[in-house]
DNA sequence: CACTACCCTACCAACCGGGTAGAGTTGCTT
DNA sequence: AAGCAACTCTACCCGGTTGGTAGGGTAGTG
């Protein structure tokens, strides 16, 4: 499961991609719309200010906002970055790769299947990006 | 990604499939060949056991031992109870599903995207069953 | 009796999911 | 130019979970 850091972070990215047209949204004005409690959310703004997905306005007429166009950025990064490795074993990750203490990789028929599965799940979510996120009818 | 608990417990399973017509297989000897720290591995094979994986044998001659042929064994269930859901998010789980508040699942692109996520996981992992992680060559 | 699973307590460090307070920056108004 | 309101930003605190380490005691079985 992502956790409700990462949930929240694109649940707020999705909302920033419907208003990218209109500049700065407010914090307060996401937490309202997406229920996120407010501080948290200040919090994993910030954090995607950080990691260079979003910039930020102060004072009157602020907010937070898009740093980049939505159709550049990938789903699977922004879980990679807030979430951590996608894939279910150190072994198997690409970003975040740890190798295993207790098992040879090349005999290790856990590390077969959760390289499929790690690969079946890429397939998608590097294919995926904000604009698709957004897409509501 | 699994917990550490979940990796032990996969690990400690794929052994005790190998060591399946032995019988009984000491604790120690599955935490000294698969390097899991031996109170840890303790605890989690006492939940292999409320769960009704495995059963176990106390005295000389004793020690824990699958209760069901291997090929019995989904991978897909036991990583649903020992770590929880497999879906990334609540409300796409088929196990553990909880409702979105701060989303109409008929119109959120993300709910779609997760779905799509899940089945290509669950395609996998529940087609795997012990037989498949313990298969060495 | 020795062996082994079982069960309990206590401790520790780090992270997660929040809550609360307040300081700092900016823009608008007067 | 001053002042206020609108915002972000920083910091600290909380209870619970994770991933251990360590030790000891109990009970069933060959």
């Amino acid at each position: 499961m992502l956790s409700k850091r990462s949930q929240y972070a694109l649940k707020a990215l999705s909302y920033l991609t419907e208003k990218y047209k209109e500049g700065p949204v407010l914090i307060s004005e996401i937490a309202r719309k997406k229920k996120i409690p407010l501080k948290f959310l200040e919090n994993i703004l910030l954090e995607l200010k950080l990691i260079g997905i979003l910039d930020s306005k102060k004072g009157k007429g602020g907010g937070y906002f898009l740093i980049k166009p939505p159709s550049k950025v990938r789903v699977a990064d922004i879980i990679r970055k807030v979430n951590g490795p996608i894939a279910m074993l150190p072994c198997v990750s690409l970003y975040f790769y740890e190798r295993c203490k207790n098992c040879d990789e090349k005999h290790c028929a856990l590390h077969d299947i959760m390289i499929e599965v790690r690969d079946a799940t890429l397939n998608i979510l590097e294919k995926r990006t904000l604009v698709d996120l957004a897409a509501m009818p």
